[in-house]
DNA sequence: ATGACCTTCAAGGAAGGA
């Protein structure tokens, strides 16, 4: 089984190059973020011809995910459990399903924005509101992983030169407290390969040459527990997808599974 | 080559992204 996460930035604008590069890489399950649309404009139909039923959590302008699969969808869930409000709303940020046999949940963590900004408090929260779902789901014999954009880099070697993010989110110690949380609540970190340089990056700013100079962050992550980490054969980052004209700015992470 | 922000909402520019 393959398995794949992608933050698409808009699936309206990219809806053309999703189409493409799911009919090229043949996943059976994809973890889509920043869907960016409306609930009554999700493509619904054009994945279906596909072969793809969905699970969406959209609300309209901002974040948005949803779960794709080609096999089956099971105990759907919209929306993250015990999630914290942002200016007095819940936003899409979280979608789960049990899809062939394993429990995926599609994640889009709130970025943070800076530190000590309200919305810094919120992804904290929304972290640990994060970890209770995974300490539920974790001890079990599903196999059982939360895919998405974290909004972390896990280590320093996860961006392209941690002295440019000097007080800056998305490194900090606080933020990867909450993943050392999610490994003590049972999970482990996929780690992908990389198709071209050292580090598997999934983000590059659309400014300045980010991609063609590999200026680059990890912050797209596969967190699963023993039986899904048994499964897995092989991960890697499809940077080929950031290539070219009207590409997201993050790649899709994908995992093979034997199950 | 991978190339110097992009998307939404809406009507011009603001907001968010990381």
């Amino acid at each position: 089984m393959r398995i794949a996460t992608w933050n698409i930035n808009s699936i309206t604008a990219r809806l053309p190059r999703l189409l493409e590069w799911l009919s090229s890489a043949q996943p059976d399950v994809v973890c889509l973020q920043e869907l960016k649309v409306a609930p009554e404009a999700y493509p619904e139909e054009a994945l279906r011809e596909l072969g793809y039923e969905s699970v969406v959590n959209a609300g309209g302008r901002w974040n948005g995910v949803a779960v794709l699969s080609k096999v089956g969808v099971e105990d759907p869930v919209v929306g993250l459990p015990g999630a914290p409000e942002y200016e007095g709303a819940v936003e899409p940020r979280a979608a789960a399903a049990t899809c062939g046999g394993v429990r995926v949940w599609s994640v889009y963590v709130p970025n943070g924005r800076e530190v000590g900004h309200a919305h810094y408090a919120y992804k904290l929260e929304w972290l640990a509101a994060l970890k209770e779902t995974a300490a539920k789901s974790a001890p079990g014999a599903l196999p059982f992983a939360i895919l998405g954009d974290y909004n972390i880099a896990p280590t320093d070697q996860d961006v392209w030169d941690i002295s440019l993010f000097d007080g800056a989110t998305h490194v900090t110690p606080a933020e990867r407290a909450a993943l050392t949380a999610l490994e003590d609540a049972g999970l482990a970190e996929v780690h992908p390969r990389a198709l071209k340089y050292d580090v598997p990056f999934t983000y590059w700013d659309y400014r300045q040459l980010g991609f063609p100079k590999n200026k680059g962050m990890r912050i797209d992550l596969v967190f699963g527990n023993a039986a899904f980490g048994s499964a897995v054969k092989d991960s890697y980052v499809d940077r080929e997808a950031r290539k070219g004209k009207g590409a997201s700015d993050h790649a899709p992470v994908v995992v093979d599974l034997e199950v």
